[in-house]
DNA sequence: ATACGGACTTGGCAAGACGGTG
DNA sequence: CACCGTCTTGCCAAGTCCGTAT
């Protein structure tokens, strides 16, 4: 056993490992784990083939948008220091630091460059992988890796066996063509194909499943196996990956960097990771009780704030709508209301009978029975609507220095609410402002649409702060707080409940620069860390699985198939009341289409009621259970009859140690971004450089389905851009035509409008012509991109389930300033990961 | 086993800030 | 410097998942 190849642990699907890089094997051990998986592949495969992108067709959304056209001005220069904060200070030592640790010397410095638009330049390719398959068929050998090598991953223990198992297969279909794959956009719209390609994961190549386990283990998994992991392991491998490394040159790398991070994270840390057993707990558990020791449960010791600040009063503005043509006069409270409707009347929403209905029933509550206005149909929100744009008109014209003016004042009111001081550090808040009153604007069909948010007072407001912290004055005169509560093993410093759902709570917590976030951000890393040290003998189970004859084993191991694979959600239970969406286990019938031999359609509405269209090529044994699933059902009941979430998860807590489903995300996420990181990323430049780490970031976002809608000007853009294109190429035409004559001794044509132009040498024109065909490359590749991100969305990933560690290891190995990957804020909460060793992988 | 309460993470969108450009 | 497109932020909705009560 032991064996296992490390390369297995990225997912599946994606990886493909179809360049076996050269070999590194040899020298140095690789770093245990992941996979740079030198071994020869065998196949190799590449199928892959399928352009990701291309499903992701959009759909619905709701869409809101108001349009309001906005060509705001901007004046305004802000100036900026405000916030800032402390934390900033800190940062910025640390992009400093951090550049230049790698190599050497050098300048570097010069990195700055650029500039661009990182979107601008990506361009490139897209295609290329994603693909990736699936291949999957790697595999094979082991070697045994590690060497020495600390750490980590061992896999060693893997129990995997299995390894190779599966894998395999399937495939076929595609197979063949490599990469290829090419056009892709056209689906673009349509279908989709698939994101990931899963299915193939077994090539065929491969034997076939079931290698030879080895062990097998039968048992799921065992969980134990720790793998040893931690973090630091930073530090080590080092051999390892060097060879691409620059410089690597020196060792010490990173040494010396002191760490920026705020206080915390370190702490902590340590804890968890090696003892797994122990296991820590980790957020979400509240452990609450145990607090011996280190202090489990408790989240600080002191905390001091000064509660939330409440929207202003309304201020009637007298404007009068019009019911049936007249004038209707209405109370301050009757025109609020009146007044978020008309607000909205350029929505989408205007167009929903059930936001209507639900305003309506509302508003009429406010209006009293006998009021005038019975129905909604024939109120006339318009003047309304125009005062309000004409005020936005307004406030756009404002000169720069009323602007400011304004924007002062309310800092300066909001001022002491920005910050919480947590065991004696001083730290941001995130959402000090309480919603304020308006309709609730639920997305996709939701059924309380339109529905009146109402204001939130002071005494519907819990605070929680420190026992011995002052209590944070009410801001509205003669009214106080709900109640007050000293609640240490929690993070927030005050909810309310939800107005438009009762039973649910809004919450102020601090904001995502936060050590107390950073510490949990990191532990939601480490978790997914650990996760690839048994993602084999995990994969290895549920494959088994697949056959079992309960159904229940076999649900759950389809469904953590799935999981794993199609990076899906877990799939909570929702109430009726709430948008009809769904995950995972919640799946219906008619969501996964099977089609022979071996692909599963999938077409539903996940989080946020994005659609989620897909079509992948899947082991047998998966297919024939999903149809097996499906059969005596009709096509809205429960694909996993036998399954929730709860029980999901109890299981892949029987695997490893506070293993979830929401882990595989950040694992294929993460595991992605550093495989194709570590994968050649060969740029010449920073500017390229960027464009690789985006084509990266982009696979996440694919896998994970962050999608956005096409902007409104969008095709606009590319109409403008083709145009500018077309005309670089007339110049060069011109050019040429120039550079015939003067070679000729000839003088140039006069321009369009006939005037003469400058005599140049054919050396100039030449140089002229390369240049503008450059520029021309580039608008191309621009253009490429442009149309190529335009339904995905990079940020979500970068947020929330890229281990920063790898991004900011990689700016490090390859001198690139981080503050090209990430902006302020995301430095900011990253900041505990600024001080990461370069040789650093997932 | 389930339901439910509760706490925290994830997500898309639109307004605003920013930065390049003609 | 007015305009525009892109990037950043704020907002708040919508998930996940744990613990406890039923």
């Amino acid at each position: 056993m032991s064996y296992s190849s490390d390369d297995d642990d990225k997912p599946l699907v994606f990886r493909r490992n179809s360049k076996p890089e050269k070999a590194k094997s040899s020298s140095h051990p690789p770093k245990p784990s992941p996979k740079p998986s030198p071994k020869p592949s065998n196949d190799s495969d590449s199928e892959d083939d399928k352009p990701l992108s291309s499903k992701i067709s959009t759909v619905s959304k709701v869409n809101t948008n108001n349009a309001k056209n906005g060509s705001h001005k901007s004046v305004s220069t802000p100036p900026k220091p405000q916030v800032k904060d402390e934390d900033s200070d800190d940062e910025k030592p640390l992009s400093s630091k951090f550049i230049s640790k790698p190599n050497v010397g050098s300048a570097n410095k010069a990195h700055h460059e650029d500039d661009k638009p990182l979107s601008s330049k990506v361009s490139t390719a897209s295609k290329v992988n994603t693909n990736n398959a699936k291949n999957g068929s790697h595999k094979s050998v082991s070697t045994a890796k590690k060497p020495l090598v600390k750490d980590e991953d061992s896999d060693d223990e893997k129990p995997l066996s299995s390894k190779l198992i599966s894998k395999p297969n399937a495939g076929s279909a595609n197979k063949a063509h490599q990469n290829g794959s090419v056009s892709r956009e056209n689906q673009s719209k349509n279908i989709a194909v698939n994101k990931r390609p899963l299915g193939e994961e077994r090539s065929s190549g491969q034997s076939s499943v079931k290698k030879p386990k080895l062990s097998d283990s039968s048992t799921p998994v065992n969980r134990l196996k720790p793998k040893t992991n931690s973090d630091d392991d930073d530090d080590l491998p080092i051999a390892q990956r060097i060879k691409n490394q620059a410089p690597s040159s020196s060792g010490k790398p990173s040494s010396s960097k002191q760490k920026v991070v705020k206080k915390n994270s370190s702490s902590l840390n340590k804890t968890n990771k090696k003892s797994k057993k122990v296991v820590k707990n980790s957020k979400y558990s509240k452990p609450s009780r145990v607090p011996p020791g280190s202090g489990e449960g408790q989240k600080w010791t002191s905390l001091v704030h000064n509660g939330v600040i409440f929207p202003p009063a309304y201020k009637p503005h007298g404007v009068k709508m019009l019911y049936r043509g007249k004038p209707v006069d209405l109370t301050p409270e009757q025109e609020e209301v009146a007044t978020m409707f008309a607000v909205m009347l350029d929505t989408e929403y205007m167009t929903k009978p059930k936001f209507k209905e639900n305003f309506w029933e509302d508003w009429r509550k406010i209006l009293g029975k006998n009021h005038v206005i019975q129905n909604l149909d024939d109120c006339d929100f318009k003047p309304i609507y125009e005062w309000h744009q004409s005020e936005k008109e307004k406030k756009k014209q404002m000169s720069t220095e009323e602007k400011k003016a304004l924007k002062e004042e309310k800092m300066k009111l909001e001022e002491k609410y920005m910050w919480a001081v947590v065991d004696g550090v001083k730290e941001k808040v995130g959402n000090f402002r309480v919603e304020p009153p308006g309709l609730f604007r639920g997305r996709g069909e939701h059924p309380k649409m339109g529905k009146l948010k109402k204001r939130i007072r002071p005494s519907d407001i819990t605070i929680n702060i420190g026992k011995d912290a002052p209590i944070p004055e009410c801001p509205i005169p003669g009214e106080s707080w709900k109640e007050v509560r000293h609640d240490n093993t929690v993070t927030w410093l005050a909810y309310w409940l939800d107005p438009i759902n009762m039973k649910e709570f809004k919450y102020v917590f601090l904001a995502a620069s936060s050590s107390l976030k950073g510490q949990s951000d990191k532990e939601k890393y480490e978790k997914a860390r650990m996760l690839k040290g048994y993602i084999q003998g995990i994969r290895t189970a549920y494959t088994k699985d697949f056959v079992s004859k309960d159904v229940t084993k076999r649900q759950i191991a389809v469904a953590t198939y799935l999981i794993d694979k199609l990076a899906l959600r877990a799939g909570n239970e929702k109430d009726d009341d709430e948008a009809d969406t769904v995950g995972c286990c919640t799946l219906k019938v008619e969501n996964v289409e099977p089609s022979p031999p071996n692909i599963l359609k999938f077409d539903f509405l996940g989080k946020d009621s994005i659609r989620y269209q897909n079509e992948v090529e899947v082991e047998l044994p998966v297919f024939k259970a999903i149809q097996q699933f499906r059969t005596g059902k009709q096509g809205g009941d429960d694909l996993f009859d036998k399954l929730d979430t709860s029980k999901l998860n109890a299981h892949l807590k029987e695997l490893m140690p506070g293993l979830t489903a929401k882990v595989f995300r950040t694992y294929n996420a993460s595991i992605t971004l550093d495989d194709m990181l570590s994968r050649e990323t060969k740029g010449r430049d920073v500017a390229e450089n960027v464009v690789v780490y985006q084509h990266a970031n982009k696979e996440v976002a694919i896998i994970c389905n962050h999608q956005r809608s096409v902007s409104k000007s969008h095709s606009a853009q590319m109409t403008r851009l083709n145009e500018k294109i077309d005309e670089l190429k007339d110049v060069i035409k011109e050019l040429e035509t120039d550079l015939a004559r003067a070679k000729k001794g000839k003088p140039p044509l006069k321009t369009s409008d006939g005037k003469p132009k400058r005599n140049l040498n054919p050396e100039a024109l030449e140089k002229k012509i390369t240049q503008t065909k450059a520029k021309i490359e580039k608008m191309e590749r621009d253009k490429e991109t442009k149309e190529d991100l335009k339904t995905v969305a990079l940020g979500t990933s970068k947020i929330n389930y890229l281990d920063p560690r790898i991004t900011v290891a990689w700016c490090k190995r390859h001198e690139v300033p981080i503050e090209k990957i990430f902006n302020k804020s995301l430095l900011a909460k990253f900041a505990w990961s600024m001080d990461v060793d370069p040789s650093f992988r997932f």
